[in-house]
RNA sequence: GCCCGGGUGGCGGAAUGGUAGACGCAGCGGACUUAAAAUCCGUUGGCCGCGAGGCCAUGCGGGUUCGAGUCCCGCCCCGGGUACCA
């Protein structure tokens, strides 16, 4: 050994050892218990890791190696992410097939991740463009196919139409091309999705049951978004302005609104039914049988009604409505009333519906535009024709004015027969609900908005709160509820913004009035479900998986398409469909993959010989993603995508560790699948990673130059990006220089080789694993590294001085031994470092974990100093460094072999067991009790920690300095916590 | 706007409701050295005081408690996510 800390003396050759031991070869050893650790599937790119990177890698390294050491058989494997935009794009600017450049960059990231040492088994390892994966890729495509969970439909992409090509989200910026700059529209193209949304209920339920971060989950919750509402039909009616009018005046001459239904509010199919059963049997004696039936076809109609998203037609809750129209001229006999669905969670303000609105692509729009006028016609036609070409940048914007049109229709609110305005307004989305919604502006912040604008109708139906109220009253005047809640009434568009709350009570509501928001909305569920208009149901904002990529690199879907339109799988022992390799990969017409124009690839045979042609779409990176944990399970299975015996094993993943940038697709498309593969009875877990933790990002001071004249920041930005030699010519109050993300991009990127050949791989990850928080981002400062080297420095020379009192065979000696001081204090020091090392790591508290590592060598440095090392002393000596050294394994796993081979271990540190710790040992004898007067500490004292209460009392009470503030007044109350402090409470 | 995080010394950060500032970085003083680097020792939240000591301090304002960085209510600021989801 080298007198002074030098890495570079010994580190490579740890590595090299370690390589030829196969030390990190999976242990699949019954009696063991498991530990997956894994880290998120990394794109490898050709920019290679930064330091940034490893800030991932170095903490999930450090718990599996503990793991190891405390006898876990360790999965902890890596593999990369190969297909995607990126690789593909670079591959085109390069020239090059990305498969070959994939390999390149690949070897580059394990030649890094050897480098700082983190502890993979390579011999699981494989990239998502490898065929065997890919294999099963596919198989797994079949499966959800097979199980009518992936479908083909129509469905928008991103079109260029300067380089007639399909763009990916990120390839458009502000709206408009990347490459191209063009203004990108909307295309409609077959494409393939996952049916992920027939999961939506229990992915939000077994979220409960796995360990995540809550933002994380809540994030889930959110983007899954279940809201629980009544879907309701309503009818359309075109009427002109002096039939309206003849309407309304009829209206408030009879002013009668429909009662409630008295019946059992059950379909009235299931009523006729039963009727007939009741009528063909004598009335008491209906069998039992029958009744079960009658129930149980209740419960399949209803469900049905719930699956196809339209409520039952009939009743007659129009009827009535219909017959004064007819009346008004507003509609001939046998005339038919369009109907259409509206869904809301507010059903108890459905008294206080003003208008309707559609979206402009609903259909009822065309229905609507055969019943209207010429001028109505041609005004929604060009409100279509501007809300279709409306940018994505446009919509963007963020207080965008509300626009719509009326389209000259009405509708019946089937509560109360009011005749309803239909609008129709891109507020409305197509794809969420049914399109259309029923608007009550008193109570919805975007339908007051719109109701504002257009100048309709504001009909309060939910009596606001005292509260509410008080906020409009002039100031100085005197509160009258009454007379605000009149005015309120009255003057509706004044209060802004609304009340929304569903704390209160229905009113100016029919036969609603005086209900609260449960009440109201089971009321008035259950008759439109008895008047078959309606029904109570869960909406999700999820949207199914659109899976589908127009581009060469990515896994192939496979499927083939006949000549008559049929498709059918490619038999399972013709997989993998591969890419076929190609040198040009040039886009197709129309938004075709470029595996469109590929002919000899795409033309082939179905199972029955006959001609059909490939899918040419490929399936984007989140399918590889969402099941490469299992192929680690068992990754060289040619005949499965894993033994499901094997998955049993080791799945789940028992920590999973990425950046919280992944926090809605990848994992929630990752426990898709696993549910799907659950079902199959493939896996046996419901949930694929139990623990998951997010490491922060890190940072790194990069230069930026205030905006010249006439320049545009992008967005987000505070400047204009520049290098760093331009930072250095510029003065330096023109310099800007702000914390962004490392990316080679913004140049501010620093290597793990720049890091280890000036400090070591082991002053690097003890620098990431100390400088912050796990979960905190890190300002990187390559000085920072120095305090990690200096630290790594005293550990080598504490253990390098005391070497030759170092006895190897302390451990069978110390149990027999008389302690001294000196020696219960080294031993208690060594006890809780090993408990606190172990419980932080466990906890992801890496800072402390390394903190205490440090007060462990400066405590084991002051005993050391201040003691004559020998027998009991020189024996818990070599306990303390022992434990130290295996301490230290996880985080500085070179170090600690070096010093480990310098005390005589065998083999490697990773072979020791992980030192275990005696909690008796481990207790403070002394401890410092404060004592406080009136919660402020006046004095302080060392006393034995078990002292008694009653001594600590005492103890305080005779403290001189807590007496200064004790006397002259009386002693209320003494709070006793023992070996903690006492507290005199006066007054 | 909404939903998540987070505001503690010059800096990164510690702290099961119980002595705020562990550990480290930087600074200051000292030792070693011809000198420097490295290393080691000491010191370092602010204010008042010669001192003993006292007062003030965890974004701001309230509250609960014997006791609040920690719990509750109301704000402010920063970072991330999301975008009219009826």
């Amino acid at each position: 050994m080298a007198d002074r800390y030098e890495p570079a003396s010994f580190e490579a050759k740890w590595r090299q050892r370690w390589s030829e031991a196969d030390l990190f070869k999976t242990r699949e050893e019954a009696d063991r218990p498991k530990f997956y650790g894994l880290d998120f599937f990394p794109y490898p790119s050709g920019a290679g890791l930064s330091v940034g990177h490893c800030r991932n890698y170095v903490p999930t390294d450090v718990i599996c190696r503990m793991k190891y050491m405390q006898g876990h058989n360790v999965l902890h494997p890596m593999g990369f992410d190969a297909f995607g935009l990126p690789a593909e794009n670079e591959a085109i600017k390069r020239k090059r097939h990305p498969r070959e450049m994939t390999a390149e960059y690949t070897a580059t990231y394990r030649r890094q991740m050897d480098l700082i040492g983190i502890s993979y088994d390579w011999s699981r390892s494989f990239a998502s463009c490898d065929p065997d994966f890919m294999k099963w890729t596919e198989w797994i495509f079949e499966l959800l196919y097979k199980r009518g969970l992936a479908y083909r439909r129509l469905a928008s992409v991103n079109w260029d139409p300067i380089d007639k090509t399909v763009l990916a989200d990120e390839e458009i910026i502000g709206g408009r091309a990347e490459r191209s700059g063009a203004v990108v529209e909307k295309k409609f193209i077959p494409q393939w999705f996952f049916r992920i949304t027939e999961y939506a209920q229990r992915l939000i339920d077994d979220l409960d049951t796995i360990a995540w971060p809550e933002g994380i989950k809540t994030q889930q919750r959110n983007w899954i978004g279940r809201s629980e509402g009544v879907q309701f039909t309503m009818r359309a009616v075109y009427m002109d302005e002096a039939q309206v009018r003849a309407l309304k005046a009829a209206a408030s001459t009879s002013s009668s609104a429909p009662a409630p239904s008295s019946d059992s509010g059950r379909l009235p199919e299931l009523e006729e039914l039963e009727r007939e059963v009741r009528a063909s049997h004598a009335a008491a004696d209906v069998p039992a049988s029958v009744s079960q039936k009658i129930a149980q076809l209740e419960g399949n109609l209803a469900k049905a009604a719930e699956k196809v998203n339209v409520t039952v037609p009939g009743g007659d809750a129009f009827e009535s409505a219909r017959a004064k129209i007819m009346m008004a001229g507003g509609l001939r006999p046998a005339e038919r009333m369009p109907s259409f669905d509206v869904f809301t969670t507010r059903v108890d303000t459905v008294f206080g519906m003003t208008f309707c609105v559609l979206a402009p692509e609903h259909p009822l729009v065309e229905t609507l535009l055969s019943m209207v006028p010429e001028d109505k016609k041609k005004a929604i036609r060009e409100y279509q024709v501007q809300a279709k070409t409306l940018s994505a940048a446009d919509r963007l914007v963020v207080t965008r004015e509300k626009t719509g049109v009326f389209s000259g229709a009405y509708a019946i609110n089937p509560v109360n027969e009011d005749l309803i305005p239909i609008w129709i307004a891109d507020y409305v989305l197509t794809d969420y609900g049914t399109g259309a919604i029923m608007a009550v502006p008193a109570h919805d912040e975007r339908d007051f908005e719109f109701a504002v604008k257009f100048g309709l109708e504001v009909k309060p139906v939910i009596k606001p709160t005292e509260e509410y109220l008080r906020k409009f009253t002039p100031p100085g005047e005197e509160f009258d509820y009454e007379r605000e809640l009149a005015r309120y009434v009255a003057y509706p568009k004044q209060y802004d913004p609304v009340f929304v709350s569903k704390d209160s009570v229905c009113f100016n509501s029919g036969w609603i009035n005086g209900l609260t928001f449960p009440e109201a909305t089971k009321k008035v569920g259950e008759w439109m479900e008895g008047q078959g208009i309606g029904a109570r149901k869960i909406q999700y904002k999820l949207r199914d998986w659109l899976i589908s990529r127009q581009r060469y690199w990515g896994c192939p879907i496979p499927v083939l398409h006949r000549e008559d339109g049929s498709m059918e799988l490619v038999p399972e022992d013709k997989l993998p469909v591969l890419l076929p390799d190609v040198d040009n990969y040039e886009p197709g017409e129309d938004g075709q993959s470029p595996l469109a124009g590929i002919d000899f690839w795409v033309n082939t045979t179905d199972s029955q010989g006959r001609p059909a042609k490939r899918e040419t779409d490929t399936m984007g990176g989140f399918a590889d993603s969402s099941w490469y944990f299992l192929r680690f399970c068992d990754p060289h299975n040619q005949k499965q995508g894993w033994d499901p015996a094997k998955a049993a094993y080791w799945m789940p993943v028992d920590c999973y560790v990425g950046g919280a940038e992944h926090a809605v697709m990848h994992l929630l498309y990752a426990r898709f699948w696993t549910k799907v593969l659950h079902d199959e009875g493939l896996v046996t877990v419901k949930e694929p990673f139990q623990r998951l933790e997010n490491q922060g990002q890190v940072l790194a001071l990069t230069p930026y130059r205030k905006p010249r004249e006439g320049e545009k920041l992008d967005m987000g930005e505070e400047g204009i990006l520049i290098s760093f030699d331009e930072a250095k010519q510029l003065p330096e109050d023109q310099v800007l220089w702000r914390w962004a993300r490392m990316s080679k991009s913004k140049g501010n990127v620093v290597t793990p080789e720049e890091a280890v050949e000036e400090y070591g791989a082991d002053a690097l990850r003890i620098y990431l694993l100390f400088v912050a928080p796990f979960n905190a981002d890190v300002q990187w400062d390559n000085h920072g590294m120095e305090g990690g080297a200096r630290f790594l420095s005293r550990v080598y020379k504490v253990v390098e001085d005391n070497r030759s009192a170092f006895d190897p065979a302390w451990a069978s000696k110390i149990g027999t031994m008389e302690p001294d001081e000196a020696t219960r204090k080294l031993r208690r020091a060594t006890h809780q470092a090993i408990r606190n090392s172990t419980e932080h790591i466990d906890r992801f508290a890496f800072n402390t974990y390394i903190s205490g590592l440090m007060i462990f060598v400066n405590t084991i440095n002051d005993l050391v100093k201040s003691t004559q090392v020998i027998d009991a002393f020189r024996l818990a000596l070599s306990e303390a460094l022992s434990s130290l050294v295996l301490l230290l394994g996880p985080a500085a796993p070179h170090s600690s072999d070096e010093l480990w081979s310098s005390l005589g271990g065998e083999g490697f540190s990773l072979h020791a067991p992980w030192p275990s710790f005696d909690a008796a040992l481990a207790v403070e004898d002394t401890v410092t009790i404060a004592f406080q007067v009136n919660g402020k500490l006046r004095d302080t004292l060392d006393m034995p920690a078990a002292s008694s209460k009653e001594d600590m009392e005492q103890a305080a009470l005779a403290s001189a300095k807590v007496q200064a503030f004790v006397s002259g007044q009386t002693v209320k109350k003494v709070i006793v916590v023992p070996g903690r402090l006492v507290n005199v409470v006066v007054g």
